[in-house]
DNA sequence: AAACTGTCTATTGTAGATAAAATAACAAAC
DNA sequence: GTTTGTTATTTTATCTACAATAGACAGTTT
């Protein structure tokens, strides 16, 4: 019925951890920055804080009562958001069952089939479309363009243009620069993964996306920056779904970061082009060896 | 209410230029093709051309009556989608009313105005939001982000990336690819306009977009074609409100396409980089002398 | 007077309903 | 074998309605 509470549900989760770290609150304002909503979110909370007892509240005062119990929180199913569901749902069906290219969507069944109305269902699949996977054909159906060699090549292509540029561009930041200082963070970041790799290989996907966030986020261009939601959400799920043999893959993926930090480090032009390449090709490779050959 | 028939009417303004011109129809089927409708809408036209007594509609034969009248076309405001009223419509607000980058975009005000339900506002909004221009905070408005100088800046930087790229690509193809013929017709399009470049310089805007187009198109990755739908909004829209020495402006371009189709000609990579390079460099010039400088 | 709270209003996210258009099926006619 | 008539079904495009959420204003507390 009209909108999911998924916001309130999602901050009040976040809100019990913070109660029983501070055994108390601050203002509903400040309350509102941190957690990201809304004041009148922000009083939903309280009251249910107060109404099971964790806090007592009265005014300004909001002090605990007792420590959040598990079965306070909401069950994690229930706080994310429609669009993340649909999402999920999405690309399991056109990742992992069969989906053939050329293969029609049908807004209608995905929605009965996810359990939402078709609005939200129709939203996801524009927004959806910016990636290349999916086209419309107006007042008629969409149609799956698929997983395939080529999409990971035309992907590749732009990835590797935009990468080369923006990396020449981080090395050409000025000295003072915040993200040197990042720079320096990511590193330090590897350095620990790769010392304990056997245990953390798994977190590889999220280091490498901050990593190369970071490097185009010099670019400062929003096509760029943008461009790179695309690779996001394509490894995201590539990884999610193709484990043969990560732990090495990613092991070595750490070491060729850990090179291209070094190169950026060094600012040279040359340097810097030679690494980033040579991770680059590496990166391609791996994504295309996943992809389904068709049984041609 | 529901569903606008403009599919409907369109297809029909279509359909009567079709009898007048032929004298008489084909199949439903083949109507259907050629308007790019289905049947069903084929048969609504159909009977609305009897009704009217243009043709006599007996089963297969479909003989024209008498030629069709202007006051039997369905007004043109009435054909066009409501995505493209929207999109008109919103164009005009943020291009010509003085629309300052960091306001907020309103979807229930935008609708109002515009005299449709928030549904299609919304889905025009996403969209739109892959031109960069705008961007959503959730559960919130929209924020425009305004078409200034640094928007232009960064829209040109990837352009000339990927045209560089594409060109490149061009002059790769193969002696017997159909690219060249479309060229070829395209060199001669230019001439012809600039041959009576005082009458016909307001076609330039099409004629560029045909262009570019055919350009990028052969570097075959669906990105940098999409890419492409960008530039085309952004000059389409650029034209109509900057027409300041526009008769100079096009003739220039023209000249300088036509050295460009040249150089691709040659098929010489350092040429053809040269022409490119010369005829992006003014389109930049062109594009950030319309921007509206803040006035800080 | 600055920060906070109580109250109220406006807007977004989502569901559900409906007309337009697409799609399908099949027998009859050319 | 292709086209039409017929009829039915399915799906999209769009509107309207409503709960969740954001945001504004005025009053209260420190």
């Amino acid at each position: 019925m009209a909108k999911q509470n998924t916001v309130f549900k999602d901050a009040f989760n976040r809100c019990l951890t913070l109660v029983a770290e501070s055994e108390g609150l601050p203002s509903e304002l400040e309350l509102g920055t941190t957690l990201g909503v809304s004041r009148t979110t922000v009083r939903a909370i309280l009251e249910r804080l107060k109404a099971l007892e964790i806090i007592a509240w009265d005014k300004r005062s909001k002090a605990m009562l007792r420590p959040p119990r598990p079965s306070d929180f909401f069950p994690a199913e229930e706080t994310s958001s429609l669009s993340d569901i649909i999402e999920r749902s999405f690309m399991r069906r056109i990742l992992a069952g069969g989906a053939e290219p050329g293969m029609q969507i049908n807004e209608l069944e995905l929605a009965r089939d996810i359990g939402t109305g078709t609005t939200s269902v129709r939203e996801f699949l524009i927004r959806f479309s910016r990636f290349g996977l999916i086209e419309k054909r107006p007042n008629s159906h969409w149609v799956l363009k698929g997983f395939t060699r080529e999409f990971a090549l035309e992907l590749t292509e732009i990835r590797e243009m935009f990468e080369l540029r923006s990396a020449a561009g981080f090395a050409a930041l000025p000295e003072d620069h915040p993200a040197w200082r990042d720079l320096a963070e990511m590193e330090a970041l590897h350095r620990d993964m790769l010392a304990n790799i056997d245990t953390r290989y798994r977190d590889f996907s999220e280091l490498d996306e901050r990593f190369h966030l970071l490097v185009h986020r010099s670019s400062s261009n929003r096509f760029i920056i943008d461009f790179y939601d695309i690779i996001t959400i394509v490894f995201h799920y590539h990884y999610q779904w193709n484990k043969a043999n990560d732990r090495e893959r990613n092991a070595r993926a750490v070491e060729e970061h850990l090179d291209y930090i070094a190169a950026l480090k060094t600012r040279d032009p040359a340097k810097v082009e030679q690494a980033c390449r040579r991770h680059l090709r590496s990166a391609r490779e791996t994504l295309l060896q996943s992809i389904q050959q068709p049984d041609a």
